[in-house]
DNA sequence: TAGATTGTTAATCGATTAACAATC
DNA sequence: TAGATTGTTAATCGATTAACAATC
């Protein structure tokens, strides 16, 4: 029926407008326009409501959309209807930290299961979950109906782990650790990789240091 | 001399080739192409080459770019041929996480100082540094000559924090709270929120769930 | 009705890729 | 010299933005 391809640029924002939004229904705010919305984001409205236009006529012209009925909208064009199953490998702190954060998503996804190769670690509970030996993972995967992995060891272990997930019918791979993965075309892979936003940081800074006063510019 | 905008897209790759060109050089190889570096990072050969023209002329007409000389060239572009103090406000899980690994970034960056509102953290030693009370950031950041920061509170705090930080007179920021924020223009923010990242994964996964087998293609 | 705001088309802008002369 | 590969121009592709008729 819709035969247009979605870009990746505009699957990316959805999950923008699904922050504001739940932050306004929050506030019980009923109805937000294209205008509001481009404020809060620091996005073109135009863009917004092209976005939005791509999966449906969620708007009504003159008022705007309703806060309610978009929310739910986005979530089931992101599949977020239903649970979602995620699969962390990697215990350390990092690991940890995102263990705690997506515990607290209430939007349906859900890691319930941990691995890691140290033996010090495996047994240990993190957040009601006892983590695993990574040879469990294909067996727990399955069992467990888990579809999303998230990688949290160093890059030299990364790619070992991406394959254990694609032996196991993981679907997509969120990767934490600074290296680009090898997986077959079905799989989707998304880099979080905050070392390069930190590295590319780096380039907008004013010129040489600031031990020098830049001259003013007026 | 060279009056040409670098677009952000280029920026952005910079720290890539910068990954694998480290990892070549601890491999001793000396010598690289656009087409194995365009290989290694899933990436266009002739948009890399153009990508380090924006530069200079880094590489040689059929050899191809000499691996030290090329991570040398990278890290100037990104003025990270100098140290940069970076400061963390927020010693919950996840800043801990980062403390760790910026510390093993030998890029020249270093987390000099770390903050954080809760009595019971203030005090504590992480990785050697002692966790500070927010209200002592701006003097830090001065005193230590820190350029940027990292932000790792909960959203709700997070605006505030980066107000402090513009006062304090960090040039750059960088985001891990799942929020938009303000600063004047001459501030540059990045952001690192893998909730978006893993919401929009979501959307690529197979159709309704895996209860169902697909039927298959052939 | 008048004001507001959507959905959508057309125009603009910018980024990626192909192609090739230059040259090591 | 022959093969390889850069730097760069031109062509292509895709994404953003402006504008406006439709309509609440």
């Amino acid at each position: 029926m819709k035969p247009v391809k979605i870009s990746e640029a505009v699957v990316r924002r959805l999950p923008l407008y699904l922050q504001v939004l739940n932050d306004l229904h929050k506030r019980d705010v009923q109805t937000v326009s294209s205008q509001e919305l481009g404020n809060k984001l620091d996005l073109n409205p135009a863009q917004i409501r092209k976005d939005l236009a791509y999966f449906g006529d969620f708007g009504r012209k003159g008022i705007g959309y309703d806060v309610t009925y978009l929310i739910e909208k986005i979530r089931q064009i992101l599949k977020l209807d239903q649970p979602l199953f995620v699969a962390l490998v990697g215990a350390g702190n990092l690991g940890r930290a995102l263990s705690n954060y997506t515990t607290y998503l209430k939007d349906n996804m859900k890691i319930t299961a941990i691995f890691d190769a140290n033996p010090s670690i495996i047994g240990t509970q993190i957040n009601s979950l006892t983590v695993q030996p990574i040879d469990a993972l294909k067996e727990t995967v399955i069992a467990l109906n888990i579809r999303i992995g998230i990688i949290t060891v160093p890059a030299v272990e990364a790619q070992s782990v991406a394959d254990r997930f694609v032996e196991a019918g993981i679907e997509g791979i969120l990767n934490f650790a600074p290296t680009v993965l090898r997986v077959p075309d079905d799989i989707r892979i998304h880099y979080a990789d905050f070392t390069t936003e930190l590295l590319s940081l780096a380039y907008y800074l004013d010129k040489e240091g600031n031990e020098e006063n830049e001259p003013a510019m007026d």
